[in-house]
DNA sequence: TTACACAATGTTATAATATAACAAATTATT
DNA sequence: AATAATTTGTTATATTATAACATTGTGTAA
């Protein structure tokens, strides 16, 4: 059998809805959300999440343990993320920055490791919550 | 009463032990290490945890659930973090890099957002490991 | 076209991580 | 000493995530 090259029936539910969320989502909400459509235990939810982060459909946000749909064409794979979180109102959103992660595709420091993969994620406050 | 500037019994307990350890320690591992010492419960290391976080003695891998001594003479605060970390071995590096230090804090993106703080992981193979 | 290999799914149970709520003890200032 | 605030202790529980294994689906090749 052929590596999968398209999304299974659980994968797309899983992905359907956290697309059409404007915030991210954690697996529990996510659990609940699609019940309806069958998928009934965590593990079908974080199996589905697994693999939609491994090719780079979704991200996960590390700091709050939660998921965005990926927004910015070029993630084929989830190896080079940078995300701005707003501290009041949660807030966020998918740097898309050809110097910043040009900067951070090509660092180096004096350890001699290679890199082959990043995530970073800025915490301030968004327009909105500044104005308050 | 002031607001403390000096470390509680149960933060030092902690902080002795996280600096101890070469690699990050989960918050499980801290508790049942300094079971000891008296302290048995989780919020006893979650809160001795934050508060060292909070003022910059440890920083939190997030990516790992897990957490370090700061190693950085500059963190007075955890607000400007960058780790190296290798996927097979999983050693943890903290990066002490001035010019990325510089470039993040002054990173600015056309959101109007402005970032009081920041946390970059990089991953890859450590010299170690590539060499298997 | 059926047997196979393997990927994906379903299911139950449980592990690992983290916080809520509140009572008691400690400590600094009045 | 009275007080106010912080820290601690304690029990319970919420939240996040995985182990283990049985079952089903699907592409490939005999």
């Amino acid at each position: 059998m052929q590596k999968q090259n398209f999304l299974t029936k659980n994968q797309q539910i899983v992905l359907d809805l956290v697309e059409k969320s404007s915030q991210p989502l954690k697996a529990y909400s996510i659990l609940f959300n699609v019940q309806k459509k069958g998928l009934k235990a965590p593990l079908q939810v974080y199996r589905a999440l697994d693999k939609l982060v491994e090719i780079g459909k979704i991200h996960k946000i590390e700091s709050r343990n939660a998921f965005v749909a990926c927004k910015n064409s070029n993630c084929v794979v989830s190896n080079a993320t940078a995300f701005s979180i707003c501290e009041s109102c949660e807030k966020v959103t998918e740097i898309n920055n050809s110097k910043l992660s040009k900067y951070l595709s090509n660092f180096e420091d004096n350890s001699g490791m290679k890199y082959n993969k990043y995530n970073l994620e800025f915490f301030g406050l968004c327009k909105k919550c500044k104005n308050k």
